[in-house]
DNA sequence: CCAATTAATATTGTGCACAATCTAATTGTC
DNA sequence: GACAATTAGATTGTGCACAATATTAATTGG
């Protein structure tokens, strides 16, 4: 764009620091970057038939043995549109059961059966083999983490 | 757990800095951040009928006037599966038209319709609605997008 | 020049996400 | 104790993401 007034700074009307523009999106890096994870983790997950979803779900189970769909939910961040059919699959998959607490029969209490817990043991190294594609140092890794929690919060709030 | 070494420093087998625990993954946060912005940015954009990659597209679009969808798709690290439904819907929408190229039979070249300048207008208020939830400084913010760029471009690779 | 290869999209199928709605069980409240 | 309100999940429908594959057009090597 040429610029008419030589005195005036060079500034057009809606170019720079447009907020309509992409290069000015905070979130779309976000969204790129957690779709490059699920995809980073996924060859390294089809090996043991999980998707990443599903990989995270077993890892709250590997530290809580049992939990209902709300709290997994909660916890989680997803509701029982997702998380039910997830934990069918688990559950076709041998790695859960879904029984219905004996209090309350309105709540599915999902815990791991023998095959699930041992799953964990077979898992040991796929942490380890997605660190390392990443190449941040540890104060990185702790502020994007926290920066991350920090939005969710926000975003989460009314 | 009960320290039966008093002795011994207060450590468990697998608690503390196991790698496979939900409290000690860096991702799953960025992951629920992503889910929370497309949820947050929702009601914003349903006002206008588009979803979040709808309008993230049709940024691209009011900064180039003409994309096709290879180099969309290499901007947005999306592919051809996502991509093609969703310009499918646009043109449903009457915001772009997608004809092929003159030269090369092949490609696909995406341009705004009218309506699909026009809008650009309309939803000026957008990312001001959105920016007003959130209370990050700019170098918080600007660290997050540093920070996911970075990590998208390692996963990219290899 | 034409068969083989490559390139650009499109299609198909699976699995999230989530809004909206539905069902069934539980908990007030009188 | 009946019944309205609430709660926990399940279901339905839409729209991403992406792997795998198909389709069609261009390019290239012989």
């Amino acid at each position: 764009m040429h610029n008419v007034f030589p005195m005036e700074p060079i500034v057009t009307v809606d170019a720079p620091q447009d907020p309509l523009q992409l290069d000015n999106q905070i979130c779309f890096p976000l969204y790129s970057a957690a779709n490059a994870v699920t995809r980073a983790y996924r060859p390294l997950l089809a090996e043991f038939d999980l998707t990443y979803l599903q990989y995270i779900v077993m890892m709250v189970l590997w530290e809580r043995q049992r939990v209902n769909v709300k709290t997994l939910g909660e916890e989680l961040h997803l509701d029982s549109g997702t998380l039910t059919p997830l934990l069918k699959r688990l559950e076709a998959k041998a790695l859960v059961v879904r029984q219905r607490s004996e209090s309350d029969e309105r709540v599915r209490e999902i815990s791991l059966t023998e095959a699930g817990r041992a799953l964990k043991v077979k898992m040991g190294q796929v942490p380890a083999k997605l660190a390392c594609r990443v190449d941040l140092s540890v104060e990185e890794l702790t502020e994007l983490k926290r920066l991350s929690q920090k939005l969710l919060s926000q975003l989460s709030q009314g």
